[in-house]
DNA sequence: TTGGCTGCAAAAGTTTTGCATAGCG
DNA sequence: CGCTATGCAAAACTTTTGCAGCCAA
């Protein structure tokens, strides 16, 4: 993605890093990853951007893994795995939820539902 | 549940109180409720129970809300919705997770499966 | 000049941990 | 006496925020 300008130079980079990737990396990650292609990045515009694109609906948390939260640039519905030893999270595209499940969990919850995230724990192949 | 004996007492509160609610309180919320009961409890120590009973795995963490992990007591599998007003979590007991996702995920995924948590996302009947 | 994006560092909030003490067996 | 559970407070970590500077329009 060629950068709108200068102005967005690190905005348009934390996102294509988020897209680019299937890692679901935390926000040290992404900053780790862009800091040596980008300086003088710090922390925070990272943490700030997240909390944008998140709060735009370009990306989704994948949840806390140990204390420190994943984000998923593929906002396409997905189940994930996530290896309860290492922390790896994987996406599992071959599975998806039924929608009388999601039909059913508005019906008895009587409340607006708006995603829903399935999610396996378990040790990873290399782990195991 | 009897205390075991005064050695144990504040272990057992603790987990008795898991077990008594469905609200998925957090450590912070379980140290407030028993801190009237216990006076001289302290935050530490229900953090390390915390750990030692998810380790046991005779509780079970509902994951983190606005940055507070959720405990429950009931480690019966379920399915919850979590408001995103709020932050209420909520027990749907009337859904399952069909057994051919749970399959279908050891087999693309490789690994040892060991659990799968489902959570529905969106504004409950209050904050709507 | 105005407004948005950012670095930097401080602050806030949650969770963990070290140390000393007390109680059980 | 040795081991475990705990209070207390400090520490460790993750995430948020205030402020000043900078750049684009």
């Amino acid at each position: 993605m060629e950068p709108r300008s200068k102005h967005f130079r690190k905005r348009d980079a934390i996102l294509a890093y988020l897209r680019s990737t299937d890692q679901h990396p935390s926000a040290e990650t992404i900053y780790a990853a862009l800091k040596t292609e980008i300086p003088d990045l710090s922390l925070g515009t990272v943490y700030r951007n997240i909390a944008l694109f998140k709060q735009q609906g370009l990306i989704v948390s994948v949840g806390s893994v140990n204390g420190v939260e994943r984000y998923d640039g593929n906002i396409d519905p997905h189940v994930h795995f996530v290896c309860t030893d290492c922390g790896t999270v994987t996406d599992l595209h071959g599975l998806q939820i039924p929608d009388e499940l999601n039909t059913a969990a508005a019906r008895e919850s009587g409340a607006e539902v708006d995603h829903c995230h399935l999610t396996f724990h378990g040790r990873c192949r290399t782990c195991v």
